[in-house]
DNA sequence: GTGAAAGCGCTAACAA
DNA sequence: TTGTTAGCGCTTTCAC
């Protein structure tokens, strides 16, 4: 059992008292050079790392980003935890991630076991948190930054994009390419919210163009194999088809690798269309239309709002900041 | 500015002392079952969620669980880290997420901040910590599970596979399968050094039976992209290779994406292989040979081996859990 | 520039 | 079964 090193062992180690290496250690400036050097050199050498629990408890805060996310097996998440992580980097703030497997009572547990870690500011996704949810991160009156979508309200600060506007984007894009006889493929629909959103935007554009849509849902994973599955079910019973907006890249990148292998020419004879703008996409570029999304910028940007938030006590000008997913038709734009 | 709720809160509202509310709220058995109810209640009633600084800081442990991984955007790990969050779930405990960006002097900093939070128990990824993270891991005191790797020295528990004999496996199966004009296609290999381990173990292979290899290896980025470009560079050059070794999945996608653009026969006039068995390989099934590894589970074990050494005092019989990852030639095995 | 005292919110250990 | 006392390791505050 090797006992923790405390301050008291390095301020021994550097001759001063525990308060003067406290100081020293935290960079105060005052502290005179002299004693500095002696603390930090001490506590390197003894191998001294603090302890944040009691250093938060007495300070009343914690150097904790609470970040919160459904789903680590969707690559988008971490691409966004990535961002945080990176925004956070010379801040000397830390992230810790929780997960809520798109489960709103798992998300009040989530967040409310977050929160007794007395985190600085928090980081959530999405906007549809339960009212319990909501008051828990309203009365622990810290900067909270809901990210990856903006189509709701806002507990306080939010970054993100619309996906209904997404949806009517892609959908507006692909009927200027001059198609007309829609598909629609997805998983996991009922708990992906914004899959729905996008969907949704996607479906008014069509009414209001008096055009119809088949849609094909299926299984828990959102998938390349899935994508590839409801593709065929999908062209088989319709085979007049001539584009497919799907829920995502991973999706429709499925769906395209089962157009090559029966030889459906893409996007000539059938247009395929994502969300994401997926790195997958390289694969065959150009044939799968997609939006891309700045994944990483909205971890980055929500990492930077909640420190610009911590160090003016005064409010924020913006309280929103909107990314604009580009679309991108790839061969379907000739 | 919300006043955050305390114990006291609780125990005023529920008509008992600091001490019973606590108790009641832990679960202990010795509180009878009136006050426990009453305690529960009021705690819900005024919203009351703890204080883990406090609480951590009194009882001299937390129950965090930090995970060290390199890399967030490597689908790979966000895998195992869901697995370890699965395994945690019903333990009480939090998996806490570092990232090191494959940087050692990172890694030494991300541990070391992890330790200061005084979790319970580590997992941290790969055999290959400095020495001076060893000593901090080693000194914690707490149970340290190394994942994804076993080739190298045990700082304490240590679940994964061994990627040497993974890369010899697989080019056994290859030679068994008739190929005999070898290629590698890698990215990042400085870093990547679980590859570099494979591709060790495929070498050794080649040069017992006197086979050659011809390595190209690429940029920072590990990704279908990267594969498709390299792998069209290394044919090019080198039109009589009948089989490829890709560092892993993602890169092998992108070498049978080109192959299948450019009317390359896969596996008949080129073989790919790749490592991982990602869910990728779906979209064109059975054409790209891989070793399928067990992320979800690795995870899930070393989750399982921390709580098992945690609850009995007494060292647990086997500090090793050995995975064998699978190979899978598909249409090749033909 | 430095140090001593007090206390963050909780739990361990003991007492009742 | 319940309450009291002491303290976890640090920072805050205030004195020197």
């Amino acid at each position: 059992m090797t006992k923790q090193k405390t301050l008291i062992d390095v301020a021994a180690a550097a001759g001063v008292s525990k308060m003067t290496a406290s100081r020293a250690l935290r960079g105060s400036k005052d502290v005179s050079a002299e004693s500095k050097d002696r603390v930090i050199e001490a506590a390197k050498k003894i191998g001294y790392f603090g302890n944040h629990l009691a250093a938060s408890l007495s300070s009343a805060r914690s150097d904790l980003i609470g970040v919160i996310v459904p789903s680590l097996t969707n690559i988008v998440f971490p691409q966004v935890m990535s961002g945080i992580s990176d925004g956070l980097l010379t801040t000397g703030f830390q992230p810790a991630f929780g997960v809520t497997d798109y489960n709103l009572d798992r998300e009040y547990e989530v967040v409310g076991r977050m929160l007794s870690w007395r985190p600085a500011g928090m980081i959530i996704t999405g906007m549809e948190q339960s009212s319990q949810t909501r008051r828990l991160l309203i009365e622990a009156d810290i900067p909270i930054v809901q990210i990856m979508d903006i189509d709701g309200d806002a507990i306080d600060y939010v970054v993100g994009f619309s996906h209904q506007m997404a949806g009517a984007d892609m959908a507006e894009a692909l009927i200027g390419a001059g198609r007309t006889r829609f598909g629609y493929i997805g998983c996991n629909l009922e708990s992906d919210l914004r899959a729905n959103k996008r969907k949704k935007g996607f479906m008014d554009v069509l009414k209001r163009h008096e055009l119809s849509l088949t849609a094909l849902s299926g299984g828990i994973l959102s998938s390349v194999g899935e994508g590839r599955r409801l593709t065929r079910e999908l062209l088989k019973q319709n085979s007049d088809i001539d584009c497919i907006y799907f829920a995502n890249d991973d999706v429709a990148f499925g769906g395209l690798c089962y157009c090559i292998e029966v030889g459906i020419t893409v996007p000539n004879r059938v247009a395929l269309a994502g969300f994401n703008g997926l790195s997958l996409l390289q694969g065959f570029p150009g044939l799968i239309a997609t939006s891309t999304t700045q994944r990483h910028d909205i971890g980055r940007a929500s990492a930077e709002i909640i420190m610009r938030s911590l160090q003016s006590s005064k409010q924020l000008q913006s309280r929103q900041v909107i990314m604009q997913p580009t679309i991108n038709l790839g061969d379907l734009k000739n």
